[in-house]
DNA sequence: CACGAGTATGTAGTAAATTTACAATAATTC
DNA sequence: GAATTATTGTAAATTTACTACATACTCGTG
């Protein structure tokens, strides 16, 4: 129960490190990935063209307790869909491919997510806002889609809650900061000067800062609460594009923490605005 | 490889039908499904209180040749993501629950998505937005936050492009819009009036309609091109939260599209973007 | 109510598959 | 080039799953 997000990828990755044999094995199996699964040891040796307890030992070394643990963990990934190994879009894809290997991308990234949550920090971070007097959301460029999504999410709240792009406002409403004022700075990197500076300016106030942002980051140094979220970005894209779902679905938890937090009776609350929107669109046919 | 949606299901549904031993059987593995997985024949009869051999007739009367293929097919059937769990979160969840449901239910929708693309509907708008002289997007509420991202993601291209959240300065833009001029609404419902008003504003002239948004709204009918994103959405959370991420991938699909449309030369100017916003972060450690 | 046909379940033996222990071979280092 | 270490294969041991058969149970019928 290592759950590993997808064996297939993993064994992709540790390729060039393995022996002669287990090289061998490798192969077979991302060759024919479905059918190692219904092989036996024996037929699978064959295969690859090694021994049995070389496939034994290759199934040991991927962190299986023996042959049929590994066939059934190789079997569960392969049933998550995320079967296709390479990750990166290349310039030989076409409409077949590629998008199905952005939504991999994109599916593997949450799962991955999942499996190692920073429950406490968001904890902490759903009472720090249920608390706040003012939440700011702050991010700038991609994340500044991000905050705006958030805006959106939260304002449902009694809680007046403020997003801007412009760095200057954000560095204005920074600094005429008090108690009871939250800011909350979404960043995929933690680098960004101007958003840092932002920080800074708020340190010196009496409001606290909640980051969603990569873990060791100048930013999450910063900030009194920090939600770490660490997505392998496929460097090789110029544009991260996993990292952000995984910051929305993040802050869907953190929406839905404060909405459990207010209790059912707030639900009317939620009702209400919800219908307030009904005008806004044709009926249903 | 019959593929069954739901083996667990399947066996629910026939307890009735099952007699003494093969009912204490289907018991043991609904109670602890996941385990069944890794437990032998023997411990699972033990388990159940039953003899081996009735483990293995309760297997082939479930259509498989024997255990060690069952144990499979429930391990794929138990990972292929559509978990017995609740999908909504409720009022009795706390932090250990909930986050991992709101996940669940995210990489599903994507998931979902994946199964049935359409492919043809992208296929034409990454050539048109390849061919487009300007690229609107258009969005509302949370439907703005995609569209923004959209804007920053494609700005990348040579493709001027544009997103505004007002209203009005949406219809103003579309009145006064051109051969070549490209609109992209986001809409999830694809019912919001002024939005739909903004459509008929653009069909007086010589741009052109894409739109994500669901299959046979008002939106979509207007659209030239429509990319439908039929995400059941969980009516009892009062915020569309999975649509949009099915939509942020999308975009992302239309970008890459784009990208290799435009072929390997057009990798240095990613880079370059890419470089330039350099010296806005602090070098990693 | 007893008998028998048919079904259901378990026992024991057999075959198959997996794992372990160890030996042989290949690779590496000094 | 010898010694050490890592890698791979062989063969035996062990575990696991399956089959054939025997027993027990169920239900209908005389």
């Amino acid at each position: 129960m290592t759950s590993e997000p997808n064996l297939l990828a993993v064994i992709q990755r540790q390729l060039s490190e393995l022996n002669k044999s287990e090289s061998k094995v490798a192969h077979a199996i991302l060759n024919a990935p479905e059918e190692a699964t219904r092989l036996s040891i024996a037929s699978l040796a064959a295969a690859a063209g090694v021994s049995e307890p070389s496939v034994n030992r290759f199934c040991k070394r991927f962190g299986a307790t023996g042959f049929p643990d590994f066939k059934l963990q190789l079997a569960t990934s392969l049933a998550s869909g995320v079967r296709y190994v390479s990750r990166a879009v290349e310039f030989s894809d076409d409409i077949n491919t590629f998008p199905a290997k952005l939504f991999n991308n994109a599916i593997t990234a949450l799962m991955t997510a999942k499996e190692d949550l920073p429950l406490k920090a968001i904890a902490r971070a759903v009472d720090q806002i249920a608390q706040a007097r003012r939440v700011y959301f702050f991010g700038l460029g991609t994340s500044a889609a991000v905050a705006r999504d958030a805006e959106h999410k939260f304002f449902r709240f009694n809680v007046p809650v403020f997003t801007h792009e412009d760095p200057l406002m954000q560095r204005m409403l920074a600094a005429s900061a008090g108690v009871g004022d939250l800011f909350f700075f979404i960043s995929h990197t933690g680098r960004t000067k101007v958003l840092i500076e932002t920080a800074d300016i708020v340190r010196q106030t009496e409001a606290s800062i909640v980051s969603l942002t990569a873990e060791g980051s100048p930013l999450a140094q910063k900030s009194h609460c920090c939600i770490n979220v660490t997505v392998e970005e496929d460097t090789e894209q110029y544009l991260p594009m996993t990292s952000r779902l995984v910051q929305l679905v993040i802050l869907d938890v953190l929406a839905a923490g404060v909405t459990l937090r207010r209790g059912e009776g707030f639900t009317p609350h939620l009702a209400r605005i919800k219908d307030s929107l009904k005008d806004t669109r044709f009926p249903t046919s």
